[in-house]
DNA sequence: AGTGATGGGTAGTGTTACTATCCGATAGTG
DNA sequence: CACTATCGGATAGTAACACTACCCATCACT
């Protein structure tokens, strides 16, 4: 197979139903069309570099097959399924929580209070706090503005697509990628980042121990 | 305890090196200072809400026990922490790896060819190519400014000590948590970019179904 | 002296993502 | 037309992981 998963593994996706049956020419034959390969290759990048359960993205995918919901509805259930693939049932304090509702509120974002963008970054914010480091408000503020553009980013790269299907497989593929795309970029400008402010010392060089 | 941890999993802890053993004042009594519960919360930040694996985490507090370790590996361990964490043991295509070699060269970053952000970058750009979405030179850069302003940020922070144990800390915790922070307020962002290019449907309704 | 807690160690548990095996039926081959 | 290799589907097993429950010897406290 050219997906990444052997034969057992795309069995075992669809009987997790991720995956659609192929259309059976007989009772123990069935046709499998590009559609299904291109299906279990996104499958594969939910769950290696998004970091999804194969249950989440049971839900997703489930939203994205669903003609009849909206693509907001899509959107949704993408988001909901990374916050808990990290974060599992922890809970952010109350003022973590409320600081992060005071820097949308600066950055002039209407914010629902169901999304859980707001547990994960309060979360974020706890584990500071747990080494009594204090954040600053420039920090949150920077922070604040790199989400700002990779959002406006996301937004853009959707206009690409028109039709229902595309719209929604690409808002999953952005929301659920987008984060470890910013992670790796992150890693590559922390390291220029700190050798212009350490000299000398490569912020990545390899491990040798 | 207030730690979020019940005796057991901190004595687990202690068992796998997360946790350094207690001054013994007798065979069966240990003293336990401010700074043990310290620590036990900082794992727990790491575990939960970084997503680091046990082995991970101990690998990087590691380093950060390490008097002798410049803070260079510190960093180069948190951030190979971090790539583990995700994305597991895939291989990017060579096409993904050289477009962010290319990325990176336009935004005048000098990266090390060791650097795990390359990895995870690229895995990012596979899982948008396994659904054929081609994505733009322009969402690419709109991403890779907002992880310049979130390494600049980054760095910033590490001012905020000087002591070496103090820097190694927040380097640790600024690099794994960072990931959160900036994706819980990639969520916030996107929903407000959402409602502005899509007005009427908020990108985070609830999901009732 | 007695009781209950503590540190330390071993073994077991629940979850998750596969993976190996079995089975009946059928497609292809000679 | 027989025969074997393969397929879809189902069941059960496995490996890794993060705990968690229990046991035991020792010790603090009354």
């Amino acid at each position: 197979m050219a997906t990444g998963a052997s034969v057992a593994t795309v069995k075992y996706y669809r009987r997790e139903g991720l995956l659609p049956a192929g259309v059976k020419t007989s009772p123990n034959q069935a046709q499998y069309s590009a559609e299904h390969v291109r299906r279990v290759r996104l499958i594969r990048a939910l769950l290696e570099t998004g970091g999804l359960s194969v249950a989440a993205a049971g839900r997703v995918l489930g939203r994205v097959d669903d003609e009849g919901a909206p693509v907001e509805h899509v959107f949704a259930e993408a988001q909901h399924a990374m916050g808990d693939a990290s974060a599992s049932n922890a809970v952010p304090s109350a003022g973590s929580v409320e600081r992060i509702g005071e820097l949308a509120a600066r950055a002039g974002w209407a914010v629902s209070d169901a999304n859980p963008g707001i547990v994960q970054a309060a979360l974020a914010l706890d584990g500071f706090a747990a080494i009594d480091a204090t954040v600053s408000d420039a920090y949150l503020s920077g922070y604040a503005a790199a989400a700002a553009v990779a959002a406006g980013a996301d937004m853009d790269l959707l206009d690409s697509r028109d039709d229902r299907a595309g719209v929604a497989e690409l808002m999953v593929v952005g929301t659920v990628l987008g984060d470890p795309l910013f992670a790796g970029l992150r890693r590559l400008a922390q390291e220029q980042a700190s050798s212009r402010a350490r000299p000398g010392g490569a912020g990545s060089r390899a491990v040798d121990a």
